[in-house]
DNA sequence: TATGAATGAGCGTTCATTCAT
DNA sequence: CATGAATGAACGCTCATTCAT
């Protein structure tokens, strides 16, 4: 289930020669270093060309504009995250909801820990309305495997799956949001991702109802 | 304890008169309404000024650059909401442990939500490097106020009171930037914070250690 | 009865201070020489600044874009000439029509070769079409004080007057944009001149009709 | 007597297959196309290639640049419409000069009008000095031909042939055009049609001397 | 020979900043 | 002090042209 941009964000041409998806990587790797290294404001067209070995207008053989590029650079990345996450939902059907609520945490931390400074750039980076329907986008993609996941925990169930999962939701993204923005130091980071999983799995404890109590009422 | 800003951000003077606060509040109000209505890429000093019923040339003495401006609003803001955690901090000592978690997440909910498109119009605006001293002074100025509330919780205390706080106030910020970057409908919303205050009390009951417990050991 | 412009091709500002009067102007001027020393394609807003002594920026301050520069210019243009005819037609009045038909004759010549090197870079610069609204404009205009003038004709009346004017006008500037576009010499071009006088007062002697002709009827 | 081009914008080759000859003229075609639908400024070669559906390399294997293209459409139009005037002035020799201006005024103004959207598109597309070449040429031919067949009116003369084929050529080009820029609706344009038939043989009959006249001096 | 990806000079335009008034 | 016209570097983008395949 891929995300499908909105007509004027969509690039221009799907790669069909090698050659093409080697400059379409190269574009791409190019954005993000960008973005690292020189930040938001000096992302211009002609630095990602030149530092992608590319003259511009091979950037716009690719990509109508400059916003295209970047929407596709923000999608790709979070079709990645998004896969990572679905994965893991699947493997863990029918699992103890502990082992889920660690195993979703994990997941999602290390997708984004992988490459940290990506993952920084692209925080920083949000400026444009645009990346919302991408971001509405994914958080669907999510939302939606995320609650099939909780609805087959073993042996238990919630009363309002739905908010469960959206309160999960909501704080584990925000809370890495969160350490990523205060650029915590690495051992401070791994607490509070520890003590993240705690809080979730007390809150899931909190939250969810034995299938005994439930066949009692 | 205000934020000091770095040098070359500082405006250019203080307001002695009240002729001058006035323009100022002026110039903050204007950039916030272009913030909303424009977005940040449109924010131009022009625009601002304009919006401020002033000329540009005024605006640039009361700021050095459109940087500093930024950042001055920035401050503003965040010793705003700060202030408010810090109120709530002082009133809640001594407090149950359950009460001051429910103040804190109410607090910082509604401090945010009050003019929740300015709010959102900021989250928006990231942008530059520099805010993040801001933010780190922001945070530094809550880190504090909260551990001193929670080191006087009654009849418990916490084995690491550092990353508890810290787990706390990442998650709380975390989610509710979550809840307005996912433009959340309102019931929506009400249902996250609820639960949020749910989720943090489930994991401060799991963290905290009983004095009774304690003095035994 | 000025042309008003669309509102997309009209200048920023109205020149309020005397420098900014003279600075219009350089930009006007600029415009010209270049149009008649570049051609149209090397139009280019850099090189009108240039020409002009001024920035580009300066430039975008009082024109919203190119196309409204070059509005603006065939605006002046076709204002001056048209002033020049409706003078005639109204100094004309009661004539008789031989007369009325060399006085525009003339004048319209005149008009248009008293800068010939401005006329002929105007008709090499048709291209937009936007500039059609101008030109319906300006016959609009033409066409009015013309009808009046010969609806005055001294003992004579034309049975289709609106025709009569349409086609006279329609070919003396046709005729005149011609003789600019084949680049006649002069001694050529005056021969033209002369006879399209003879030509036109040859058609109104045919299609007008004696009062005492008409009052018989 | 066909216009020969100036060396570096004659075509890079002459059609010597068949399949050349349908490839030259779906490029011709495509370009009237694209003019017509999107205006000069829009004429860009991969447009006019895609139009054609043929790749931009090939277009550049028929044409050097896109000026020779451009000037090779011109040279075409024109072509045809001298080959109808001249067809026109060899078939009206020795007739009556009444005869010959009605036939000239008609086939001219038809030779433009059969296909009106080409004529205005290329009127709109002056542009480059270039063309002024073509114009020359095709004036000239025209003029030729006319002289000659003026010259064999029967039963009369002119005193200055050339300047009555001039001022006649002149005057009808310039009113067709006129009548075109200034888009006129058909029963207004048809009307100065036959206005410019009665004003041109007004004209004709003013500076023709009758042969008996002529005799007598 | 045909292709179309790649090129890059050059365009129109914006906007933070300055400084004469 | 306040003004806002002037500045010009830097941006996003286009398109005629080339050349490896």
């Amino acid at each position: 289930m891929p995300t499908t941009p909105p007509p004027h964000l969509s690039p221009r041409k799907r790669p069909r020669q090698a050659r093409a998806a080697v400059t379409l990587d190269a574009i791409f790797e190019a954005t993000i270093q960008v973005l690292i290294s020189d930040g938001p404001r000096r992302l211009t067209t002609t630095r990602v060309a030149e530092r992608a070995g590319v003259s511009v207008g091979t950037m716009y053989q690719y990509f109508p504009h400059k916003q295209a590029l970047f929407y596709a650079l923000n999608e790709r990345y979070l079709d990645l995250v998004a896969e990572k996450v679905e994965a893991t939902c699947r493997a863990l059907r029918g699992a103890e909801a502990e082992a889920m609520v660690e195993a979703l945490v994990t997941t999602y931390w290390q997708a984004k820990t992988e490459r940290a400074e990506v993952t920084q750039a692209l925080y920083r980076s949000v400026v444009e309305l645009d990346n919302e329907s991408l971001i509405e986008a994914f958080a669907r993609r999510v939302d939606v495997a995320t609650a099939a996941m909780f609805a087959s925990v073993a042996n238990a169930a919630f009363a309002d799956l739905n908010t469960v999962v959206l309160t999960l939701l909501t704080s584990i993204f925000g809370t890495v949001r969160s350490v990523f923005e205060r650029n915590l130091p690495v051992e401070e980071a791994d607490s509070v991702l520890r003590h993240l999983i705690v809080m979730c799995n007390a809150y899931v404890r909190t939250v969810q109802v034995s299938v005994l109590e439930r066949e009692r009422i």
